[in-house]
DNA sequence: CCCGTGACGACAT
DNA sequence: TATGTCGCCACGG
């Protein structure tokens, strides 16, 4: 096995968000007990791509339902995921924010 | 070991 | 309400 990091939590909570869900980075890092380290969530997901099993990561965006991480996916890849699983977008910003958002704290509830 | 980086978040103006 | 700045901490070089 590889060595575990904060990624490897970070990546797990990502893989349990449902389809046509989607959860913010401060959740995660909320959930994982560093909720002051959103940064580091975000910076987990973009290594994501290499992390197998894959993550989610376009299920994954800021607090304010932005596609943040658009750009990185690059186009509209993003964005043509999120609909493709159920979930409206429009100008970068998720409809519906507050009823797709899949609170770990929440929906995991520890 | 030290420095720079970053898909965020909260607060200050 | 909108824009700007600071803090936060893991990872790689």
């Amino acid at each position: 096995m590889p060595d575990y990091s904060f990624f490897d939590n970070v990546y797990d909570v990502a893989r349990q968000i449902p389809t046509g869900r989607v959860t913010s980075y401060g959740a995660i890092a909320r959930y994982l007990g560093a909720k002051n380290s959103s940064r580091i969530v975000g910076y987990a997901m973009q290594a994501a791509g290499s992390a197998k099993p894959p993550v989610p990561a376009h299920r994954v965006i800021n607090s304010k339902g932005i596609l943040s991480a658009k750009a990185s996916f690059g186009g509209d890849l993003m964005q043509r995921l999120l609909e493709s699983e159920g979930v409206k977008v429009k100008d970068d910003q998720v409809q519906d924010f507050k009823t797709v958002f899949w609170d770990p704290n929440v929906e995991l509830a520890l």
